[in-house]
DNA sequence: CAGCGCTGAGAGAGCGCTCTCTTGACAGTG
DNA sequence: CACTGTCAAGAGAGCGCTCTCTCAGCGCTG
C-alpha cells in the first residue's frame, strides 16, 4: 500500500517492455510464456528489454487474464497443527515447497480452523486456488475429502476407511514386515511389537505388517502392546511387555519416538540392546540417532512424500491422468540396535 | 485449468451479485469491503444476494484493481529447512498462519534456494507480495536484510551484528539470567552452563545471561562448555563438565535438547536430578517433558513470536509506525529438575 | 501471376475487480 | 422558491495481463 507512494518508479509492465523492444504486448507475452512461434531475433530483443527494465510478470494480472489460479494451498487442520512439535509436518512442507519452486505455482498455507471451516472452504472453492494438499495426522479429518469434487486435492497418508481421494503414502505394512523380518533373521524368536493407535492407518498397518512377518515365520504373535506414538507411551508399553511374563528378545516399535521410550525401560532393567533385546523402529527421525545405541529403523521418506504430493497435484490440475494411490518406497536403515 | 471446463456453472462475480440485488457493481463492492456509506436496506439486500449465489471475491482481480498485493511470504532459507527436524520452524509458521487468518492476507511460503537466490528476489520484488517474513536459524542469513528497503520485512530472532531490520525475539539474556537465578536461589553454588554455538545470537545471549546472574551473585563463572544445540552435543558437554575436576551441583543448559543429552550422562554416572545436580533448560519444547524427571525450563513462546511477526508485518504494510525490536516475554516453567 | 495455405506478429477485447468522478435526491438556507 | 451543500449510488475507466482474431508477408502451386 505504501511502498509505491514513496516515490519509486512504477513497476515495469509488459507494455513497457513492448515499447522498449518495439514490438506488441502480445509478442512479449509470447516470449515470457515460451510460445515457440516467435522469431528468435525478436525474442532475443524482447529478452534484453525484459532484463533492461527488470520486468517481472504480475501474477495477479496473469491469473486474472488466464482465468487460472496460480497457487496451491496446503491445508493443515488445526488439530494437526497442535502436534506441530513433530517433524512430520515441517518435512512435508519442505518437500512440497521444493517441488513447487520449479513450477509456476505458489504455495500458500492455511491452518483450517475447526471453529469456522466455512472460511477455509470458501477460500478453496472461491476459485482462488488451483488445488489443495491436506496434511493431517488424525487421518479422521475427512472433512476435506468431499472438496475433491470441486478442486484437485491430494492427501498425505492413507485415509481411514474407503475413499476415492488421491493420496501419497508409504507401504506401512510391507515396511513393518520387512523390519520384523530383520529381527527374525537375526535369530530372535520372541518378538514383540509396540504398536501405534489403532484408529490411525499407520498404527493399524504397521502391526499388520509385523503380524504378517511373524505368521510367515511361524512365530507367536501374541506379544502386542499399544502406545500413542509418544515417547512416554513407548516406555509404558515396554514395561507391560516385560511384565507379561513372556520372554522378549526383539521388539518392533511402530515409531522411533516410542522406541526411545522403550530404550529407557530396557536400560533401567539392565537389558542390553541389542544383545538381550533387539529393537527396530520406524520413521528414521531425530530420535533414531539421538539414542544410544543408535536405532535400526525404517526410513520414512517424508520430504519425498511432500514432493510427490505436489507433483501429483500439479498433474491433476493440468488434467493429466494419475494413479489415486502412490506409495513411496521405504528402506531399512541398519544401525546398532539389532 | 480443467475444473471449469467440466460443465460447472460459472464462478459468481460481483456483476452477478449486482444484477441479482438490483444495484451497481460499485455498491456490491462497497458492501463487500464494509464501506460505511451504504444504506442498510440496500446492504442487506446485497448480502442476501451474495449468499444466494455463493459469491467469493476473486483475489487476483482484487489485487490487480487495487494495485495492492494481498499475500505475504514466509521465507525459509534452504539451510534452515535442512534442520527442519526441530519444531521451531513449524511453530513460527503456525503463529503466523493463525494471525493472518484474521486478516485479508494470504500466507505463502518459499524455500529460498541458495543456488538461485535471484528467483526468490525477483518474486519478492516483482510486486507480487506485500511483505515478507524471514525465519532462519543461521541468523547469518543476512542476504535478505537489504530487501527491507523495498518491501516490508520482519525477521525471527535478533540478527547477528548491527542491523536496522525489524525483528521479534525473546530476551534471551534476561531469560537465561532468570533461569540461572533459580538455580542460585535453590542453594547451588557450583553452577555450570552448557552453552550454544557462539555464532548464533541465542547461543551468545544465553551464556551472557548466565554470566550476568553468576556475577551478580558473586559466583565462579568458569564452568562453561559449548554444544551445538543437539542432544549428542549436550551429552558430550556434560561429560566434559563432569570430567573437569570441578564440582558441579547445577547446570543451566542453553536448550532442552542439550539438556536431555546432559540427563543421559548424569544418569549413567548415577547422579540424581535434582538432588545431586539441578538442571534448567531453555525452550520448553517436547524434550522438556519427555525426560524424567521433567525439566524445569524457560518457556520460549514460539507461536507468539510468529503471531507478533505477522502483526508487525501487517502494520508495516499498512504504513503504521512500529518498533523495530519486539521482545516477547518468557516465563520459567517449574517442573522437577531443580 | 493469381490464388492458396501457412506462419509470425499485432489489435483489441476482456478477466473481475476498485476507485474516482459524476449524478441525482433531498434537506437546509436566505 | 431558487440555490447550495451533503450524501448515497451509479458510470466507467482502468489494473496488467492472456488469448482469440485478424492480417500481412511469404513461398508454392497450377
Amino acid at each position: 500500500m505504501k511502498q509505491d507512494t514513496s516515490g519509486s518508479r512504477p513497476t515495469p509492465t509488459l507494455e513497457m517492455v513492448a515499447a522498449l523492444a518495439g514490438v506488441s504486448r502480445a509478442t512479449v507475452s509470447r516470449v515470457v510464456n515460451d510460445v515457440p512461434s516467435v522469431d528468435e531475433d525478436i525474442a532475443a530483443k524482447v529478452r534484453q528489454a525484459i532484463l533492461a527494465v527488470n520486468y517481472t510478470p504480475n501474477r495477479a494480472a496473469r491469473s486474472l487474464a488466464s482465468r487460472r489460479p496460480n497457487s496451491v494451498t496446503l491445508i493443515v487442520p488445526e488439530s494437526t497443527s497442535k502436534v506441530f512439535a513433530d517433524p512430520f509436518f515441517a518435512s512435508v512442507v519442505q518437500g512440497v515447497a521444493l517441488y513447487l519452486a520449479d513450477t509456476d505455482y505458489t504455495l500458500n498455507m492455511v491452518i483450517a480452523s475447526e471453529a469456522k471451516p466455512e472460511k477455509t472452504r470458501a477460500f478453496l472453492l472461491g476459485g482462488n486456488v488451483a488445488g489443495a494438499l491436506v496434511v493431517s495426522h488424525h487421518a479422521g479429518d475427512r472433512s476435506w475429502t468431499h472438496l475433491s469434487d470441486y478442486i484437485p486435492m491430494v492427501f498425505a497418508g492413507r485415509p481411514l476407511g474407503e475413499s476415492a481421494s488421491y493420496y501419497v503414502d508409504v507401504d506401512n505394512e510391507a515396511a513393518a514386515a520387512g523390519a520384523t523380518r530383520l529381527l527374525i533373521e537375526s535369530g530372535r524368536t520372541n518378538i514383540a511389537t509396540i504398536a501405534g493407535p489403532q484408529d490411525m492407518p499407520p498404527g493399524i498397518d504397521r502391526v499388520n505388517g509385523w503380524r504378517a512377518a511373524m505368521a510367515e515365520a511361524g512365530l507367536d504373535d501374541s506379544r502386542v502392546e499399544y502406545g500413542d506414538f509418544t515417547l512416554a507411551s513407548g516406555a509404558k508399553a515396554m514395561r507391560r511387555l516385560l511384565g507379561s511374563g513372556k520372554p522378549v528378545d526383539g521388539v518392533f516399535v511402530a515409531n522411533d519416538q516410542m522406541a526411545a521410550g522403550a530404550y529407557t525401560v530396557l536400560q533401567e532393567r539392565g537389558l542390553r540392546i541389542p544383545q538381550d533385546v533387539a529393537v527396530v523402529g520406524f520413521d528414521d527421525d531425530s530420535f533414531a540417532t539421538s539414542v544410544n545405541p543408535q536405532l535400526t529403523t525404517v526410513h520414512h521418506p517424508i520430504i519425498e512424500m511432500g514432493k510427490k504430493m505436489a507433483e501429483i497435484l500439479v498433474d491433476l490440475i493440468e488434467g493429466k491422468e494419475t494413479a489415486r494411490v502412490t506409495q513411496i518406497p521405504t528402506s531399512l536403515v541398519i544401525r546398532e540396535s539389532v
